[in-house]
DNA sequence: TGGATAGATTTTTTT
DNA sequence: AATCTATCCA
């Protein structure tokens, strides 16, 4: 049934030399392994994912069937990416390549009923753990104060990432907190199963738990594949761990492929042990390493290797490159974050005005996601085009999570939490005190609330108003249950018109209900794009995709523009020119590691960690590398004085590889106490304080927008702008808001009232100023 | 029941 | 600064 899990025929491939050429020796090694384990140690810019894909190629050309091997990525993209590559050299193959997450998934829908899942069940995201989370420490007789929940749910997400299950937690039970945790996660597993849903740990703990336990099962699938590939194997938890080592007893072709020096994941459970200790684990593994870096230049990766070397929990390897010497790494200083801000935007106008680069070359990383509004308005200010890669915003909307869960619920009823988000969304009179008692039915009953609306005349209690609202609802759920097998879009549609959702936002006087309508429409666009990728895609498979898209999959290579992400998202990518903002105390590091930080357990683990994270972000860059930081940051509604990230004194043996730019006041004054910056060669060039000059606002429409691809000259929109609008005639430009795909204008038509647009959606003529209406 | 308003609280990183 | 929560009133 699952393609996954096939023998199709195939036809057999010839050899190829092309699969080495172009290897250095240990790459192709590598992709000439052949049975047992292979641990592949790569370093940052080595191949690696050349090495993977053509080491698929190659076991395709050995003969090795493509339904026997599984390959697992990190992150959707990089599936995507291999799935191409393998493609590119084995036409034809199909291969399985997924992340573990969605490996998860696909195994839960064909064997969780072994654990009481039913095929149709749905992934829930951290908005609906949280509710379900907040429901089961009621249960528990808790009391539910935000900070309770947010560590409860971190403990049992931990819980479940070293495979504890909740008896086995009761004897790490120590003080009060650990109680409650014992007390919680028990009923949160129950609340779980009760609803036919799963959260993102259970998509690799129930599998792994199942694996371990059910000897047949994991020996039939263990003979299903007779090769397992696992990328970034450095940042697999314990239940990752426990996946990939219960496929592979028999068949222990098990290669996986990491950086120890890369492992990001710690909060997430990765453990860098299983790195670490791999040839522990597999005796007779074979190590192979991939030393060699073919992206940066040599004072990039001397500033890297100089940071790197500070940590102690590694195993020492040397970074070498053949290429160039290149430009020193600058370490830029600025007075506030504003500037900096602004500086980089500055730097980068004048790489793309002179040529140098364009702006899909240059990437800029931030610790944390707050520190993208400061770029963002200085981007907009200096009309730099820019990509800012994130949760898709998009799904993350009030309007078009609500879209979602109608879906959810018309795939599995038993999903409360869905239930609840929506039952009164929009406004149906159905209000708290009918669910509380729709609810204490439901218990008793032993129903879920679906299933309790659809019976509410029975419910004690209920004013005969609410029973009719309740009842007229699960009716409407009936109806639209009918469209659950068709296409997710004819779903989408559906909703939008039976749920009342659409009449209720049209009807709506409010103008940001123009917007959300905007938003709910275009969820069927969303979905018929999933059906052309994805033919005999379902509604549940369209769920899923939602649910298991990662940040770094809104990310687009070839739209022209600048690209701003949080350093986790960076991993994997590389870029001709990377700036780092923001290298202060308390931020890389973050104060979550710092001894006395919230997190002051074993400072030093997370020290480190941080500083791989430094690490990943520099040894991103190819060619030119900016490192900056500022005296002063505003931070929540304060402003704070700062000081230089310790990693940066850190650089000290690769003082001949950098230069400094000190664009403060204190510039040319010699502090009392030596900063850490003062090792650096003591020649700081002098360069005027950058003011926010008055550059090309905003030159053209494609130039804002980075998902254009159009370049040619289109008349700028801006507030206060006449446009002509296909339909609606002639208005004036309100208001802009968002940015991306997600862009919008509010227009004031002349007779047609205030109207949101999709700014990429929309056709829009700009009219010269000063044009009568 | 639901909307409005003032007050409180918040933030690391993510599949 | 921005978002969420509690409380009050129609």
């Amino acid at each position: 049934m699952d393609e996954m899990f096939t023998d199709d025929p195939f036809p057999p491939v010839s050899p190829k030399d092309s699969l080495l050429e172009n290897l250095n020796k240990s790459q192709a090694q590598a992709v000439t392994h052949g049975l047992g384990p292979l641990l592949i140690l790569a370093g940052p810019g080595s191949g690696k994912t050349r090495v993977i894909t053509r080491r698929v190629a190659w076991l395709l050309h050995q003969g090795v069937h493509p339904s026997r091997i599984l390959a697992i990525t990190f992150t959707n993209k990089a599936a995507q990416e291999m799935r191409e590559r393998v493609e590119a050299l084995v036409p034809q193959s199909k291969v399985h390549i997924s992340t573990f997450h969605s490996f998860g998934v696909r195994f839960l829908r064909e064997f969780g009923h072994l654990t009481g899942l039913e095929r149709n069940f749905v992934v829930y995201d951290m908005d609906d753990r949280e509710k379900l989370l907040k429901l089961s420490i009621e249960d528990a007789g808790l009391g539910v104060s935000a900070s309770n929940v947010g560590s409860i749910g971190n403990a049992i997400s931990k819980c479940k990432n070293q495979l504890l299950t909740p008896e086995g937690y009761q004897q790490s039970v120590r003080d009060y907190f650990t109680q409650c945790v014992a007390k919680v996660y028990p009923r949160y597993q129950a609340r779980l199963k009760s609803s036919n849903a799963c959260d993102f740990d259970d998509l690799l703990y129930i599998p792994a738990l199942l694996l371990q336990k059910d000897k047949e099962l994991r020996e039939t699938l263990d003979n299903r594949w007779h090769h397992t590939l696992v990328d970034e194997y450095q940042d697999t938890n314990k239940a990752q761990y426990a996946i990939a080592r219960e496929l592979n007893i028999n068949h222990p072709n098990l290669c996986v492929v990491g950086d120890p020096d890369q492992s990001i994941y710690r909060f997430r459970g990765s453990d860098i042990r299983n790195i670490l200790d791999f040839e522990r684990d597999y005796p007779n593994a074979q190590v192979i390493k991939l030393g060699e870096n073919y992206r940066s230049t040599k004072n990039i990766l001397a500033v890297a290797d100089a940071l790197i070397g500070h940590n102690t929990e590694r195993k020492p390897k040397p970074l070498v490159t053949q290429n160039q010497q290149g430009k020193p790494v600058s370490l830029i200083i600025h007075e506030t974050g504003e500037a900096e801000a602004s500086g980089v935007a500055h730097r980068i106008a004048d790489m793309v005005d002179g040529n140098r680069w364009n702006y899909r070359d240059i990437a800029v990383f931030v610790r944390t996601n707050a520190l993208t509004r400061t770029l963002e308005s200085a981007f907009i200010q200096g009309g730099i085009p820019f990509q800012i890669v994130k949760g898709l915003a998009f799904f993350e909307r009030k309007e078009n999570k609500d879209v979602l869960a109608y879906l959810r619920l018309m795939v599995n009823p038993r999903d409360d939490i869905g239930f609840l988000r929506i039952v009164n969304e929009p406004a149906r009179k159905i209000g708290k005190t009918t669910l509380d008692q729709l609810a204490e039915f439901a218990r008793e009953q032993g129903l879920c609330l679906m299933e309790a609306a659809r019976r509410a005349r029975l419910v004690p209690g209920l004013r005969p108003a609410a029973v009719k609202a309740l009842m007229d609802f699960a009716r409407m759920m009936d109806g639209l249950r009918g469209m659950v097998d068709g296409s997710p879009a004819e779903a989408v549609r559906a909703v939008l018109d039976k749920s009342g959702y659409k009449k209720a936002l049209e009807t709506s006087g409010q103008s940001e209900d123009q917007e959300r309508l905007a938003n709910i429409e275009e969820m069927i666009t969303v979905a018929e794009q999933f059906m052309q990728n994805q033919p005999d895609g379902t509604v549940n498979g369209f769920l899923e995709n939602v649910a298991l898209s990662s940040s770094i999959d809104g990310y687009d290579k070839d739209s022209n523009c600048v690209s701003v992400m949080t350093l986790h998202a960076a991993k994997g990518l590389e870029f001709p020119v990377v700036f780092m903002v923001a290298l202060e105390e308390g931020i890389l590091p973050s104060s979550f590691a710092l001894p006395g930080g919230p997190g002051d357990t074993t400072n030093t683990k997370e020290i480190e960690e941080e500083r791989r994270l430094a690490f990943v972000g520099m040894t991103r860059a190819m060619h030119e590398l900016c490192l900056g930081y500022c005296h002063e940051r505003s931070f929540r509604g304060m402003t704070r004085f700062t000081m230089p990230s310790r990693f940066l004194s850190e650089l000290d043996e690769a003082r001949g590889a950098m230069e400094l730019i000190d664009l403060t006041m204190m510039a040319n004054r010699r502090s009392v106490e030596p900063e850490p910056w003062d090792f650096l060669p003591q020649k700081p060039k002098k360069v005027e304080p950058i003011q926010v000059k008055p550059k090309a606002v905003l030159t053209s429409l494609a130039a804002m927008d980075p998902t254009r691809t159009t370049t040619g000259p289109v008349p700028a929109v801006k507030e206060g702008s006449l446009v002509k609008h296909p339909n609606y005639g002639v208005g004036k430009v309100v208001e802009i808001s968002g940015q991306g795909v997600l862009r919008r204008v509010k227009i004031q038509f002349k007779t047609a009232g205030v109207r949101s647009f999709i700014l990429d959606k929309v056709q829009l003529e700009v009219l010269p100023p000063g044009t009568r209406i």
